[in-house]
DNA sequence: GCTCCTTGGGTTTTT
DNA sequence: CCCAAGGAGC
């Protein structure tokens, strides 16, 4: 794509001041990012003076890959990464100025964040069982707009708000008191710094003349204050986003950060690319009739294809999901076997729990896949587990690392001993792992629970040293597997030899990460540290080559990519639009969601380059009952003209000598 | 008091 | 189908 519209021109051109790109699906975006960046560039800006943040670390990596193709290996001092990874970047730098002089913060993911409430509400002793995701989201979201504990507190709200009111203060200080970080804080943090240290964000500021922000539609509020800070002096801010792919309202964005961008920085220009040279004409005419039924307030735009024509959108009813996913894998080998590189093939659905039969189709059938998404590499127990250990030993006050690790692999510290630890604990103002490593000199403690602390604390304490010492990271690690028993648990506690073998070659996934680390030359207790955190944010496993592979993922998991030919499962009732965002009595629902699903949906639609496939099932099983299951809204709401229809049947043995059989019957009866 | 085993309840998307 | 709380043996 040398050539370039006026439009796309004029992004790239665009001098100083604000600039919002509404760049609509396959309009050239990244084209227009990085050769905006490269313009820059080539005009004497130093590429260590330019500040691009994306939503995903995939993002990231597209990004500056594309960037040292056009300006070179200079393209590498510039800074492009995550909201998340950049707000790291600054904390572990002014650390100091933060309250964490030793730096030995510990950075907690959901799970963590979970484990915390759930210690929490246990010390509140509600009666009531409480959906633990629906008081942090509603603590991130409040988070995110800066809204204190108190201020919180002082609102009226439903029964959630109530108990959220009695977290927060709680979740908050338990953060605090661990030396945790979780992800919100590490944009809020930052913002809370650059506010209240003006030297601070003056030498932020002056390190970067540019900031580009990608996938603008994603971001909260939070975020915008950290780019308003960044950028409001020099007013040099570029956004490129795409309303009508704003899919992470679920997680904070703020769609009117992109919408009201204009009145956020007076004077900015707007660009519409409108474009599209991705999909041909007959699939465009689908996204376009998608997103147009939306009843969202929206940036009004309208795709226009560059490829005329194309394969009209195929529609798939299968009976089950089974079905559904043999069709789609032998679609795809029919393809493939035509001559289709497996690269250029995606299997999209709404949610990972839809994989499963997926994935089984085509290793059935050997073609080869990768799976986005799933349990991420970082969150599978095996990996978390080790986590934990090292967390432990290198951030001591991570208490909900240790409560993680304290009795696994059992030894004898059970919930009555493990609570005495925290009173005591709590009652000498020190953090849990001093009991832990005092603990004959606790009363009331029961002797195997001593043994266990002891032993746990010889371990951890042997370990450190080592650390100290200087030894490899990945040594000591494959200590703590074999000396806690971690090991010995895997091969007891799974249900087969392949579950253990898995996990084993997970963990031995984990410790060669371990292992170019210590490659790197970095040792000691502060740089695994500063690892772990980094790692932490970095969800996708390590595979950089994927091969030339069908891809199957989510359809949050694709956004950005595109591929020859999509086929989209599940499309029914329930699914898309998720039964969530329909169902009232779910505790996180407002109207806008179901509009949410509408754009996703559009975000699959539009990934498609030249044919299309909408496939659902009529029955599907969902948590092991089996249930009738009807189209989506959005299929029914298509005009026929824009997609044939085909019926797909089980065509197993069985069932089509059944058939054959009656047919023959009735062959005969015809005589 | 701890461990194991059973039971029962709950399942979106991701930095 | 997988994790978290509850009940019986050591």
């Amino acid at each position: 794509m040398t050539k370039l519209n006026p439009d796309q021109k004029s992004a790239i051109e665009h001098d100083r001041g604000p600039l919002l790109v509404l760049a609509g699906a396959g309009s050239g975006k990244t084209m227009v990012v990085t050769h905006r960046i490269a313009r820059l560039v080539g005009r004497g800006t130093p590429p260590r003076a330019i500040l691009a943040m994306t939503f995903t670390n995939k993002a990231a990596e597209e990004m500056a890959v594309r960037l040292e193709k056009l300006v070179g290996p200079g393209a590498r001092e510039a800074t492009i990464g995550t909201f998340h990874a950049f707000g790291l970047r600054v904390l572990t730098q002014e650390a100091r100025a933060l309250g964490f002089h030793d730096g030995r913060f510990a950075i907690f993911d959901q799970a963590d964040q979970a484990g915390a409430v759930r210690e929490i509400l246990r010390a509140i002793r509600g009666n009531r069982k409480y959906d633990i995701w629906a008081i942090l989201s509603r603590i991130s979201k409040a988070k995110n707009e800066f809204v204190e504990p108190e201020q919180f507190a002082a609102r009226k709200g439903d029964e959630y708000d109530d108990i959220t009111a009695l977290v927060y203060p709680r979740y908050v200080e338990a953060l605090r008191s661990f030396h945790a970080l979780d992800f919100d804080d590490l944009i809020c943090e930052v913002v809370r710094l650059f506010r209240r240290r003006q030297d601070v964000l003056d030498k932020w500021r002056e390190r970067y003349w540019y900031v580009l922000v990608d996938e603008y539609q994603d971001t909260n509020h939070a975020q915008l204050e950290l780019v308003r800070l960044m950028a409001e002096e020099h007013r040099n801010i570029c956004v490129v986003g795409d309303d009508d792919q704003s899919i992470y309202a679920w997680r904070g964005a703020d769609v009117r950060n992109i919408l009201d961008f204009e009145q956020h920085f007076p004077g900015a220009k707007v660009v519409k690319l409108q474009n599209n040279y991705r999909s041909t004409d007959a699939i465009l005419s689908v996204a376009n009739v998608v997103i147009h039924k939306s009843s969202a307030r929206r940036h009004e735009k309208r795709l226009v294809a560059t490829r005329p024509g194309g394969e009209k959108t195929q529609v798939v009813v299968a009976s089950d999901p089974e079905v559904e996913a043999g069709f789609i894998a032998d679609e795809a080998q029919r393809l493939i076997n035509d001559g289709l590189q497996p690269r250029n093939v995606a299997v999209l659905y709404r949610s990972n729990a839809l994989s499963e039969p997926i994935e089984t189709a085509f290793r059935q059938r050997e073609i080869p896949v990768r799976v986005l998404g799933g349990t991420q590499f970082y969150e599978r127990k095996e990996v978390k587990d080790l986590i934990a250990y090292l967390r432990v030993l290198t951030s001591p006050r991570d208490e909900i690392s240790l409560r993680r690790i304290i009795n696994y692999p059992a030894r004898g510290i059970g919930p009555v001993a493990l609570e005495r630890l925290a009173t005591h604990a709590l009652a000498s103002d020190k953090p849990l792992w001093n009991a832990v490593s005092q603990a004959s000199s606790i009363s009331g403690l029961a002797p195997p629970a001593v043994a266990g602390c002891a032993s746990l604390a010889g371990i951890l304490q042997q370990a450190s040293h080592r650390l100290d010492a200087g030894e490899p990271a990945a040594d000591i690690a494959r200590f703590v597997v074999h000396d806690t028993g971690l090991e010995a648990d895997i091969a007891a506690g799974s249900s087969s030899s392949q579950a253990a073998a898995r996990r084993r070659g997970n963990l031995a996934a984990f410790l060669r990460v371990l292992e170019r680390f210590d490659q790197s030359g970095r040792r000691g207790r502060d740089a695994l540290g500063a690892l772990l955190r980094v790692l932490s944010l970095n969800t996708e496993a390590e595979e950089k080559d994927p091969g030339n592979v069908v891809t199957l993922a989510t359809m949050h998991g694709t956004k950005g990519l595109e591929f020859e030919v999509v086929f989209v499962a599940g499309v029914e009732e329930g699914i898309i639009p998720h039964a969530r965002t329909l169902d009232a009595r779910a505790t996180d629902v407002d109207s806008q969601d179901v509009e949410e699903e509408r754009r996703l949906f559009y975000v699959a639609v539009t990934r498609a380059k030249a044919r299309l496939y909408l496939c659902r099932a009529r029955h599907r099983s969902l948590r092991g009952k089996p249930a009738p299951r009807t189209p989506s809204r959005f299929l029914t709401e298509l005009p026929e003209e824009l997609f044939d229809t085909r019926e797909v049947r089980d065509a197993t043995p069985t069932t089509q000598s059944m058939m054959d059989g009656i047919a023959g019957l009735l062959a005969a009866l015809e005589k």
